[in-house]
DNA sequence: AACCCGGGGCT
DNA sequence: AGCCCAGGGTT
């Protein structure tokens, strides 16, 4: 597909439709991903920080069965919940920051997860990436999911090389769909880890390919189609 | 913008 | 031995 007939509807649209269907026939059964809510969602993403997939695999169910709950963690020791860190590592900093979140939604939230994303960034070790995946995955409410996987796609996917968070976030509002929003976000974030690697990536297995900046600058030398792109992508990224 | 946390796994 | 992993806070 040439990129000259396309509008930035349409890439937003085949880039919405072709993550999607490839995240349903990819799409794997973490035990993260199957009975959702809101807690686990948020205790599987706090484990997940800086930590394999494969290592959370292991270690997550056994979290849960030990604190099923933040009334468990609540009265857990701080040691306790060490713990059940100490074989993913960071495991005083992320042990802390629970028991501190723990602390203020029973305190203050009722022992509720709150649903917004200014109350969810306020909570200690709760960033941008955390919220999304907290309101995207654990209350099926649509919103962007940034981890370092989806900016490595999005670096590369638009040509934009940009240290600004907020930027790649712009871009996501637009791109997240209203429905099929969570199978997008796993989409992106499997994309950027099984396909998108951090080196060699596997660009001829990627759906977006003729849709990517990166993969129009390294394959064939047609310069008309990858303007055409870096076109569209830098209006999409702007305002 | 750079640095720190950190054990586990892969090369 | 070296480097990365579903980040976020601090300086």
């Amino acid at each position: 597909m040439g990129c000259n007939n396309l509008s930035e509807d349409d890439v937003v649209k085949e880039i919405r439709e072709r993550v999607i269907a490839w995240e349903r026939s990819n799409w794997a059964p973490y035990p993260w991903r199957v009975n959702r809510t809101p807690y686990k969602v948020l205790i599987a993403e706090l484990l997940l920080k800086r930590t394999t997939r494969q290592a959370v695999a292991r270690e997550y169910p056994k979290f849960i069965e030990r604190f099923p709950d933040f009334n468990a963690i609540y009265n857990a020791t701080l040691e306790e919940v060490v713990e059940a860190f100490r074989h993913l590592g960071l495991y005083k900093q992320r042990a802390v920051q629970l028991k501190r979140i723990a602390k203020i939604i029973i305190e203050k939230y009722n022992g509720e997860v709150p649903d917004k994303w200014e109350e969810l960034v306020s909570l200690p070790g709760i960033g941008v990436y955390l919220a999304g995946a907290v309101l995207s995955f654990g209350f099926g409410k649509k919103a962007p999911v940034l981890d370092s996987n989806v900016i490595r796609l999005l670096s590369r996917l638009t040509g934009i090389k940009t240290k600004r968070n907020q930027d790649y976030l712009r871009l996501l509002w637009k791109l997240v769909p209203d429905k099929d929003h969570d199978l997008f976000n796993y989409g992106m974030i499997d994309l950027g880890a099984l396909v998108c690697h951090y080196k060699k990536p596997r660009c001829e297995s990627c759906p977006l390919k003729d849709l990517c900046v990166y993969y129009s600058n390294k394959s064939i030398k047609n310069n008309k189609n990858r303007d055409c792109l870096i076109n569209i992508y830098k209006k999409l990224i702007k305002e």
